[in-house]
DNA sequence: ATGAAAGCGCTAACAC
DNA sequence: GTGTTAGCGCTTTCAT
């Protein structure tokens, strides 16, 4: 059996009590006891065990990210990965603990959220992968658990959220192919219930409209944020009108860029040179993939450690800001040519 | 307040006993007890609160993946998000729990494995990127919690290992070069304490020598599983010696392949037309990038799946058997050429 | 088939 | 500055 408490308190001869406050660095313990109580602590490994600390605590702060969508397995993506390493690395810099659970859309109807947080004991959670749709965006705000949501504004006196400024940076994404003096859009359209698709097409709607682009010249493809999806109807565009599409694919994501990219390809076209190409998100392979798309960077990682950050300030009752928004960048290659 | 199992149990008239023995589906209940217990507890969103049952029962089966190296931000693989879903969907399927907690090896050193598991009540853990020096791997071996270990082979009672067979995975892909008549290789190796790296290497040296090519005539490039450090080697090399060099880059890594991959292309040479390269792993971005690279699948999720069986197994005693081996597959892709 | 009660490891309020 | 003790929510004997 390992030490517990009890072993601790009974070699140093002192109470269980006096224990517990001199290891959570109560003030009134003499040094001298303290001391002799972490050694006693450290010679048998002695290690605090948090389902007990939680059952007899309230102010026990354990956080933990839960991620809606894990388990889908379609697209493959490395934001979920980055967000994680995010958060982790700002909980680990602060001695926080964390863990990451799955929570299907399904899941969430069966449990709410505050009987998920009461389950694990949870004081507060980071929400990544929600759809607008899902339970959790209502039970959130029907709760006082504090939680941050990633990519997905929600409002709450408890409730924190981390996003891009998605409508800025598609309308300067879309600002910069026409400063290259394209005029010919065809705009990839990401998944269309998704709030971040709705931003991004504002953002583009801006641009246009700025420039005396009429919208209603621009070419939709729906691509369903899915590779394959882009580029079936980029090939089928292609094949039907060949150049006289226009000059531009203009994507709401990497990957379905990649999809447009590999159609023009086998279209027997070139990116630029025939096509010119951009991206979203700022994917760490867009690194690898030929012709190195022009994209926005979302800075996903930092996302993670920005939400963590927003919830631990929520947890201590001293968030100023509810609302970050991570700053994203223009990534650019070379998949857009001068006209 | 949420709802306790008191207030379950004042509800229906029973005692709190009751209400946990029909909820844990005791068969000394009477139906009737149980269906109103049940639904009372419907009735009241009662959750039964985790902590507490760790700390009453020693039958709790709390599982966790501790992710060694989720902290590092130096390269980016997606193979941690892919054994992540697999392990959380073999979990979701048989209604268990899990979670994921990020371990440095630093922090390894700090508090040992049993510590952590008595420190969150878990039952038992799956371990990934664990490197053969780190702590845990001889903590594991003295200690009596069931684990399982993933691409790193630890023999104990309680320890169960998943892997894939990367001697031969190796061999195979070598051979698979030698057969579209390649003899004059170029290794491009991993990092040189890791165990994979050896076991490919060994695969690598065998199918040589069953070729009756020396391995002192190969040229090896240190890459450390690094894609900047593949393109700076390779480079180097091109320069110097051009197509001298060989005729085929083998490679540890998908990464690293395409590190090579673009060192080659910009000397001005093609793939495979003037190279030909082959790498490993599988990584689902493989499919996106040009040339697409013919390499050995590790189906990293199944792997992830399988860890999350076998610990299962071992929990509930009837692990057959402890070791693994995840079958791959070659990926024949168009980056070998036929000589 | 059910109730009563001990106890899991810890914190926090209170007493001294 | 330290000891004592009542819980936290649940499981699990032991009675009945």
């Amino acid at each position: 059996m390992a030490a517990s408490i009890k072993d601790v308190a009974k070699m140093a001869g002192v109470s269980v009590g006096t224990v517990s406050r001199a290891l959570n660095g109560y003030t009134d313990v003499s040094e001298k006891t303290r001391k002799k109580i972490k050694d006693i602590s450290a010679d048998l490994g002695y290690t605090p065990n948090v389902s007990a600390k939680n059952l007899s605590s309230k102010n026990n702060k354990n956080v933990a990210m839960i991620a809606s969508g894990l388990l889908d397995e379609k697209q493959t993506d490395d934001f979920t990965m980055a967000l994680i390493k995010g958060a982790y690395t700002y909980m680990n810099r602060h001695q926080l603990s964390i863990a990451t659970y799955a929570i299907s859309s399904e899941d969430q109807k069966v449990k709410g959220f505050e009987e998920f947080c009461r389950e694990f004991s949870l004081s507060g959670a980071l929400l990544f992968g929600l759809k607008v749709t899902d339970k959790y965006v209502e039970n959130i705000c029907d709760s006082k658990i504090p939680c941050v949501t990633v990519d997905i504004r929600v409002e709450g006196e408890q409730i924190g959220s981390v996003i891009t400024d998605d409508e800025r940076a598609f309308e300067e994404i879309t600002q910069y192919v026409i400063d290259r003096n394209h005029r010919k859009l065809i705009l990839v359209y990401g998944r269309k219930q998704a709030m971040v698709a709705k931003l991004r097409y504002r953002g583009f709607c801006k641009a246009l409209k700025k420039n005396n682009i009429n919208i209603k010249d621009v070419p939709v493809l729906d691509s369903n944020f899915i590779e394959t999806q882009a580029y079936e109807k980029t090939k089928e565009l292609l094949l039907k009108k060949g150049q006289d599409a226009g000059s531009v694919f203009i994507c709401m994501s990497d990957i379905t860029a990649f999809g447009v990219a590999r159609a023009i390809r086998d279209c027997g076209y070139r990116v630029p040179e025939d096509f010119s190409v951009t991206g979203y998100d700022g994917i760490s392979f867009g690194r690898y993939v030929e012709p190195r798309i022009t994209t926005i960077d979302q800075n996903v990682m930092q996302k993670g450690y920005e939400a963590g950050k927003l919830l631990d300030r929520i947890l201590k009752g001293n968030a100023t800001e509810k609302t970050v928004i991570v700053p994203h960048s223009l990534l650019e290659r070379e998949s857009v040519r001068r006209l």
